[in-house]
DNA sequence: CAGCTGTATCTTTTT
DNA sequence: GATACAGCTG
């Protein structure tokens, strides 16, 4: 054991041994960020300073906490260590599964995601007459994420004066959705990290055991965490506040998600007596990516600064490629590919493509096929997103939680049995008066008004095989329960008989695989002796990050956003679409506080290469039904001219430069034919994009989008009052440009 | 009530 | 270019 810290260096060593008060890593990219947290994990477990049960472990997925256990595991000689690691939002189901019944609260609660969220939320809002144009519920919904990412709760909103009638209907709907999820024994996201709090304020018993359970707390990502969770974090620490969080405020890159990069920048002055360590050495990266790396951070204001260094050589120049359009760059991906593995002998698994949007995957992804490249695409359409898995889900969700009605109206009626939306309806109304759940009151069609004797038998055959599943729960593990429900549902039956015989297929591989996936879950929870139930099972599931189903040991290249790519690494990266618009985002170009998050998350891309970054852009990309004309991304101007060189077409051929400084004829034709077709656009007209304006009903906006020309242009502009996005025609829309 | 068809809206990132 | 929803028909 004292060995091991011979694996460390001197601030990686000292990070590990200062075990006592407050304590801030600032971590850099590549720095051992994972090996100084596990190491001081074990190292509290070996000196016998803590106990495993007395160690809490905040990480940001639920695949870095299974990977840390198993690393400490390793250091710790194959014992399997009972100690409390997860994401915020795993950590805090698991505590209010425990006190459930002290806090009224059923034990057996669903947790429900933001698809959930919308579904109810549209109830509500179409409930109170209100209309979905003016009140968008997936834009209510985020609202009411973002007061409970704030911590602020219906009641302190009521009491408040509102400036509009927007905030005031929020406030409203907030209060009638916090009792429709009370209702249905649910949860949403924001909930989870919520509803800890205020146990803890309510019942000082519960906030003592914990304080005296959890003596030791470390907190992976800090710059990541949101006001909530600060609050939460709060509560936990006992009077020794033996914390310690590991972050790096340039990787911050979820503000857009309430994520409070405060946090970490004011970390000494919540706890002033904090020891700060940096870890500036970077394992990772040849010199060459980190200088230009550090080059792009070097621009944002919002930071502590450090210094990034490597021993590395320099390695490769940064290659900087240029295509057409999407699908030339997307060929130009594949050169790429082919080219690394002849020449540096790479398989698929050391490279990985990244880009802004899940929406660029497509170009990509056809290309690779084309090209017999096996990847791995992770996020976009999700395995648990799939239609097939939420309708079987909603079964098992059922069966757990009766009360949840928003997933009982996605099966009441799949597979079809007749039962159609007003019958539903008749008989919540009935439920309403009668004071009981939904799926009570279909065990009493009988007593309903107006239902047909036909109508009333489908219910009460649905409502009898349901209470017959729920009976055997605890008969039949939860595999068995859900493959006997699965074909006595007749979901197996309706899927075998679809017309598309490919797709049929394909679900129903896709419900086997989930059937596998429960069947594993129940075997590495028993092996920790926690509870493998369904309920559980189910938790887990709603909890899963994009990052967590990846098969990292197939042999494919990776694809994935951004966003998904911070705390991995590869070989190889190629970071696609570093054009204005996308990279940085139109819509965060305007505000220098997002415009440096989209800084970073370019940075955070650019850190996860180990040996060749690929930078690319296409001149022309097609976004929905238009096609848009692209400038290259302000982020790469920030790369010093010397680190970076241009990769043409052909092979061997390659030219050295700064992005603007050296041009190919054809980058000369490209950007003379963009320049022209913006000349043809603006000629005459006095919008451009970018430009602020103002409008008589909608207040004042930004354009993000010129088609067309003369009268009959569409201009297409964000209103900041009411955060919608309109196209409007320039004849009738009337718009006077701001002078700023 | 089921099933079909046309249209509107979306795409920024995700626990 | 997909998906969800409204509106229609049988």
């Amino acid at each position: 054991m004292e060995d091991f810290l011979k694996d460390l260096n001197e601030q990686q060593k000292q990070a590990v041994l200062a075990t006592e008060g407050p304590v801030l890593i600032i971590a850099g990219a590549g720095s051992g960020k994972t090996r100084t947290l596990t190491y001081r994990i074990a190292y509290l477990i070996n000196k016998q300073i803590a106990k495993p049960s007395e160690i809490l472990a905040v990480t940001f997925t639920n695949k870095a906490a299974r990977e840390m256990k198993e690393r400490l595991q390793t250091l710790l000689g194959n014992q399997v260590i009972p100690l409390w690691m997860g994401t915020f939002h795993s950590v805090c189901a698991r505590i209010l599964r425990i006190e459930a019944e002290k806090i009224g609260l059923s034990r057996n609660f669903t947790i429900y995601d933001v698809d959930d969220s919308v579904r109810a939320l549209r109830k509500i809002l179409s409930s109170k007459g209100l209309s979905p144009q003016k009140f968008n519920p997936k834009v209510v919904q985020n609202r009411i994420s973002r007061l409970k990412n704030q911590f602020i709760l219906p009641e302190n909103l009521l009491e408040q004066e509102f400036e509009d009638e927007y905030d005031e209907v929020v406030a409203e709907v907030y209060k009638a959705y916090q009792a429709f999820l009370k209702q249905n024994h649910a949860l949403d996201f924001d909930d989870l990290l919520i509803r800890p709090i205020q146990v803890f304020d309510e019942y000082p018993e519960i906030k003592t055991k914990y304080n005296n359970k959890f003596r030791y707390i470390l907190v992976d990502e800090y710059q990541d965490t949101n006001h909530a969770q600060y609050l939460l974090l709060k509560r936990l620490l006992n009077p020794q506040k033996n914390l310690c969080v590991v972050g790096d405020e340039d990787q911050s890159i979820y503000g857009w998600r309430g994520a409070d990069i405060q946090n970490i920048l004011n970390f000494n002055r919540d706890f002033p007596q904090a020891k700060v360590f940096k870890l500036e050495e970077n394992y990772r990266s040849h010199s060459n990516i980190l200088k230009a790396a550090n080059a792009v951070v070097k621009n944002n204001k919002s930071r502590l600064g450090k210094n990034l260094w490597t021993k590395k050589a320099d390695g490769p120049k940064i290659r900087l490629v240029i295509a057409e359009d999407e699908v030339d760059e997307a060929r130009k991906v594949v050169e790429i590919i082919h080219d690394e593995m002849y020449t540096y002998k790479r398989s698929f698994k050391d490279i990985a493509i990244l880009y802004r949007t899940n929406a660029q995957s497509r170009a990509l992804e056809d290309q690779l096929r084309r090209n017999a490249i096996s990847y791995n695409i992770i996020g976009g359409v999700k395995f648990y997103d799939r239609k097939e898995i939420k309708d079987v889900l909603a079964y098992l969700k059922v069966l757990v939680n009766p009360a949840d009605s928003v997933s009982l109206r996605r099966i009441i009626n799949f597979p079809l049995r007749g039962i159609g939306e007003t019958t539903v309806n008749k008989i919540e109304r009935f439920a309403e008066i009668e004071h009981i759940t939904l799926f009570d009151a279909l065990g009493r069609v009988d007593e309903v008004a107006n239902i047909s004797a036909t109508m009333g038998n489908r219910v009460k055959q649905f409502h009898e095989m349901m209470v017959k599943f729920m009976a055997l729960k605890d008969e039949l593990n939860a595999v068995e329960l859900a493959s006997t429900l699965v074909s006595e549902a007749g979901i197996m039956h309706h899927y075998q008989t679809e017309y598309d015989q490919y797709e049929s297929e394909s679900r129903i591989e896709n419900i086997k695989e989930l059937f596998t996936t429960m069947d594993q879950f129940a075997h590495e929870r028993q092996k920790e002796n926690r509870e493998s139930d369904l309920a559980a099972f189910l938790e887990e599931v709603s909890l899963l990050t994009d990052i967590d189903t990846w098969n990292e040991s197939s042999n494919a290249v990776t694809l994935m956003t951004l966003h998904s790519a911070k705390g991995l690494e590869f070989p190889v990266v190629c970071i696609t679409g570093l054009e204005m618009g996308l990279m940085p985002l139109q819509r965060s170009s305007a505000d220098l506080e997002e415009l440096e998050e989209e800084r970073r998350l370019f940075y955070v891309g650019m850190t996860r290469a180990m040996e060749s970054l690929y930078l690319t852009y296409a001149n022309r990309r097609r976004r929905y039904n238009s096609g848009t004309f692209n400038t290259p991304s302000v982020f790469l101007d920030e790369i010093p001219g010397e680190l970076i060189e241009y990769r043409s077409k052909k092979r061997g051929s390659r030219s050295t430069g700064a992005v603007k400084k050296r041009r190919t004829a054809r980058e000369k034709k490209l950007e003379a034919y963009f320049h022209n077709n913006d000349d043809n656009q603006d000629r005459g007209d006095e919008f451009f994009v970018g430009q602020k304006v103002y409008h008589e009903t909608f207040g004042k906006g930004q354009i993000l989008q010129l088609e067309g020309s003369g009268e009959k242009m569409k201009i297409t502009v964000h209103f900041f009052r009411d955060d919608i996005t309109k196209k409007l025609i320039k004849k009738f829309a009337n718009l006077s440009p701001l002078e700023e």
